[in-house]
DNA sequence: CAAAAAATTTAGGCGAATCTAAATTATTTG
DNA sequence: CAAATAATTTAGATTCGCCTAAATTTTTTG
């Protein structure tokens, strides 16, 4: 049914699933970018991935990734934010150290050691950047999020994800104690510099800059 | 200073460590047999292996591990260990699932994932199965173990290693209550078949057969 | 100790994944 | 809309790890 895939294949195939997303049309120029490698090298793969069906391609003509594909994709982000979970939440990594680790874990096979781990650690729902984990059958939340710099006043929201995974912006909202999951509401918009005041919880309020607040994603109760 | 190791050179240096530990004496053939593989290929590794020097090896006179070598070989038997136990322990996996599992975990490469696993396990210092987590400088605790068929009578001691993991010894040791840790003596060996009459902890005595025994390894306080 | 057997190495080849350079197809634009 | 440009694919080579078959060296043994 699933055919055996080698880690490169998986890494292909991930990498043409999150391209999928974010603009339904893949060329093989985007992936050869993604991958740090070359056109032709993708040419070859699209061959093979072809050939095993998991994607539908026709040379010059575009490519996309069969359901098949889909669910093998699915799978491998599964495994990859389970792991950032774990690396996070119990080996006390920053969430901007754990991207290449979590890349090398996702290809560890057994079925097995993922449904555990899962188990293990509580069947969270959402990785450590605030990423959707699937499930088992690929499915996951729908995060109904907008950018904090869209947030109408005094409306209160929750924290879930975050712009970019640099270390200067983990170490500015460690320091502000923002992290995901934190609640908080915007008191003032300032259109000057478009600065915020906002509050947490029921700290004093306080200001962010326009900067950090692109870098924030909310959803609403 | 340390070169760059693909899985299959890192899975040739343990399984050489491995052979030298039982019998200092290793052959291109017990590679070959133990590893599934040709001696052929054996021999292709060696001279690679050689150029890094990972082992001492002139043709058709034998090879050994470098100190360079040891020190890898002691960094992969740490990984593969600690991961066997935060399976066994953390994700509830029996000692009889977690090999191959933690034969494919024990080639993550980041050195800081093994000290924070080290640490969240809290610095095991014996694996699932009873044998040495080497520290991070590849020393680890000497077993003075013997077999329990050697143990004297009335000898308290503790189990530290079994001499197989098959599912088979698993679910008989579980269903007499005995396990890595677990403190016994002897009560009376018979001559006739070998068969032992033990108590563990403060439980009533029974008898465990010859086979059971000699499966089983244990320490003197 | 010489011939047979066993162990080891070399020679030549294969599939996976990559590359560069050249060829082909699609797209853009004057 | 034809020529230039861009995107993509093919051709041919390389490295890694493995194989089989043949050659070589070491070890065993009659």
């Amino acid at each position: 049914m699933i055919p055996h895939l080698t880690a490169a294949e998986e890494n292909y195939i991930k990498t043409i699933f999150h391209l999928q997303q974010v603009d339904g049309n893949v060329s093989t120029n985007d992936v050869a970018l993604k991958l740090n490698t070359k056109a032709a090298s993708v040419s070859d793969m699209l061959k093979k991935l072809n050939a095993k069906e998991i994607v539908h391609y026709e040379k010059y003509k575009g490519f996309t990734l069969s359901n098949q594909g889909q669910k093998i994709a699915l799978a491998i982000v599964r495994k990859h934010r389970l792991w950032e979970y774990f690396l996070v939440e119990k080996l006390q990594f920053g969430w901007d150290e754990v991207h290449d680790i979590a890349e090398e874990l996702e290809h560890i096979t057994s079925r097995v050691l993922v449904e555990k781990l899962d188990s293990f650690l509580g069947h969270p729902k959402f990785d450590p950047h605030g990423d959707p984990i699937p499930d088992s059958n690929g499915e996951m939340e729908k995060m109904e999020q907008i950018n904090l710099l869209d947030l109408p006043l005094n409306q209160l929201a929750e924290v879930v994800a975050v712009g970019s995974q640099s270390t200067e912006l983990l170490e500015l909202l460690t320091h502000r104690q923002i992290k995901i999951g934190t609640w908080l509401s915007i008191h003032k918009k300032f259109s000057f510099d478009h600065s915020l005041e906002i509050s947490i919880q029921s700290s004093p309020t306080f200001t962010i800059s326009q900067q950090l607040a692109v870098a924030l994603f909310v959803r609403i109760k």
